[in-house]
DNA sequence: GTTATGTAGTGGGATAAAGTGGGATATAAA
DNA sequence: TTTATATCCCACTTTATCCCACTACATAAC
């Protein structure tokens, strides 16, 4: 179970140490993609083979869904855990997340989510103060 | 899998070095054709050989699906790959997707695609507008 | 409290490889 | 023969990869 946020630093080399904790659950290969809300998901490739042969799936005769699976797939990279437990991010996921020097890496029960710190911390306060509506929706489904 | 978005350089020799993490699974052989949305697909010989029976499958008495099958068969070139890792693109073919020196190579599981690189950026921002649709289908489809 | 020991996170240098450009040779057309 | 086009080969530049080192913070030992 992949939880927890961590600020750690993208360095001039485009490298990104995990944080230990989630080192053992990812494993030695992951998959970087396009994420919503201008993040990267990041999963573990078992998790990743799961997700591509469901896209693989889709017609591409329909425009949307080919831009679906153009958006995912083209913008997927394997990447291997180095020997210090570090990932690299490649140019265009970095301009995509417009991803700087300070990261935050925030565990999503089975995927990573990478964020520039910034845009997270907007984020979270705009979440919060939803927070009010969410209660809601939590006791709707039945989950608190 | 092919996945990844590279930016390459098409030389004034029509010359297109492939990614090196494409060169394995590509093969030495391969097939370009033109595509949707204003790009080339590149498909490994042994990919397009189950496409191009399909196509041929396909009832010829309807106009739409005959267009179709011309668009696709008419337009393609089979290429090798050279020692230096780089396939050759016929005129008519740059032609079709306009493309110069930038070009963007991006992996789409079994094909690669071959933009014109403004033409691709155009279009990636296109498809990030829409990203509240995607973020509903990819939950349909048990992604997210 | 102070001192070892270990580990996580980070940075940098040396080496290898990828991507690209250009010349020389071969092949085909005018 | 001359001109043009394609193919092969080599060389340069930049980027990536590997390996080692440093610092900070933690835990354990004295």
């Amino acid at each position: 179970m992949l939880i927890g946020e961590y600020l750690h630093t993208l360095d001039s080399k485009k490298r990104l140490s995990l944080p230990t904790k989630f080192r053992k659950e990812v494993g030695r290969k992951v998959v970087i993609t396009r994420g919503l809300d201008q993040c990267l998901f990041m999963f573990p490739l078992s998790t990743w083979k799961g997700i591509a042969s469901k896209l693989q799936q889709l017609p591409f005769g329909q425009a949307d869904t080919r831009g679906m699976s153009r958006f995912i797939l083209a913008g997927a990279v394997e990447t291997e855990v180095d020997t210090a437990g570090r990932i690299l991010i490649p140019d265009f996921l970095k301009e995509f997340a417009d991803l700087r020097s300070r990261v935050v890496l925030a565990g999503v029960s089975d995927r990573v989510e990478i964020w520039n710190d910034k845009t997270w911390e907007e984020y979270k306060r705009r979440i919060e103060k939803g927070a009010e509506g969410m209660a809601q929706t939590l006791g709707d489904l039945g989950i608190l």
